[in-house]
DNA sequence: GGATGTTGTAATCGAATGATTACTTAAAAC
DNA sequence: GTTTTAAGTAATCATTCGATTACAACATCC
């Protein structure tokens, strides 16, 4: 996980001759693509694809605005190609998952699942998939960036991409992981109260009310305090 | 539900004297301000926050942009309570629910529970209460507009709300229907699924998708039908 | 060491948008 | 019937934002 996004303006920074001109870094188009996607997730999961701006990606990126809008072409495509992104990531995460487990590697893990659930491969599969989808929780934006795609299904291109999307991931679920439809439904439910409690920030306020504790520890389990500490993290950010 | 929303351009709007100045019907200003309120929920419900305009729930509510900007101060205002109106709906809905039931006045929707289920007063307020929330997909957008208010966490003022409101949710299907802290996590979540099935549009492509067509059988059941319908219907008024 | 392509920015433009101001007119009050 | 108040709009303003244009500097090739 490369999250460096170097702001070339401190110190070291190559000054450009006599004018003072703050160039970035140059680094080969390539590059500068995935550090753009990754400021560009950052800003969409936390302002959506409405309230964000090119000009907020490009500094979060550390490069200008145009820079930014002659490598997509236009914003549109920007949070389509960041949408893909983050998909692609949570797919990768979950077909590890299932690799994984299929090759017997994760005779640890299956140490602490909680065995009332069920022993069968469906059962356990459903439990390890919820743990790597709230490890995900700190990779920087990734869910939310899903979560503005789905309410964003005004814009017709983002809709459709969100409803393959979302058919995608179910679809990996019950035939990769062998889930019941049942069974599925019910994972990804619990994935969008996931994404709800993250969105509307939830950790937060976990130390100062009483009911947000009880939800958050019945919905997040043993995976609640990595996500408190990622939600400092955040907030310290900025 | 007063779903009027009258267009004063059509004909037998009052005519202002010599100029053609189009002017909106004349009602006092408390109707005015409700019937604003439930063309905002349409608009922030199909666009989010940041995607809506003002002049979009002027002309929704057929008046000018300005007379919505004054009525409400702000944008901002203006969306909170829309949410605050749109909460309030639907905590009413389910403590009608919950109210009914304890009064016996629902032995025949008891017959179509699913048994199977269980026959204690939380899971058959359970699935009672799933009903409710189903049905409230008809009326325009309350879910959208609260699912739109769980995302734009990023306005202070709006996160706030939607936190508070979330967990107001919660605490009356704790409390008041009584069911346990995991029943209600798990009651929720299948909230949240049903909300990103709408946000996605996933009704749309029913017909066209064996996996839409799965999922969404699976997390409507009994109301698919009447969600469906309600999408067509949707499409048609644009 | 000049030509060329790549990486990047400054400046700016037009459209959109939230808000403000100054009116207009219908209805109510007296 | 005149005054007053409430309901509503047209016009406009200052910002913001996505996009375009034109240009600068660095690397590479011959």
């Amino acid at each position: 996980m490369s999250s460096v996004a170097k702001k070339t303006v401190g110190t070291g920074a190559p000054e450009t001759g006599s004018t003072s001109q703050a160039t970035a870094e140059r680094i080969p188009a390539a590059q500068r693509r995935e550090l753009i996607l990754e400021a560009a997730t950052g800003v969409f999961a936390e302002r959506g694809y409405a309230g964000s701006t090119t000009d907020q990606v490009a500094k979060a990126a550390g490069i200008s605005q145009p820079y930014v809008v002659r490598m997509f072409g236009t914003k549109e495509t920007l949070f389509l190609e960041a949408l893909d992104r983050a998909q692609g990531k949570l797919l990768r995460a979950f077909r590890e998952v299932i690799a994984a487990y299929d090759a017997g590697e994760l005779t640890e893990e299956l140490q602490h699942l909680d065995p009332a659930v069920g022993n069968g491969r469906p059962e356990q599969l459903k439990q390890l998939m919820a743990i790597a989808y709230a490890d995900l929780v700190e990779d920087r934006g990734i869910l939310m960036m899903l979560m503005q795609a789905f309410v964003a299904g005004h814009e017709p291109a983002i809709g459709a991409r969100a409803r393959e999307g979302f058919l995608d991931i179910y679809r990996l679920v019950r035939d990769e992981a062998g889930l019941s439809p049942e069974t599925s439904r019910d994972f990804l439910a619990q994935g969008m109260l996931m994404n709800t409690l993250i969105g509307i920030r939830l950790p937060e306020v976990y130390e100062q009310d009483e009911t947000a504790e009880e939800l958050l520890e019945c919905t997040l389990r043993s995976k609640l305090p990595m996500v408190l500490k990622a939600s400092k993290a955040q907030r310290r950010a900025g």
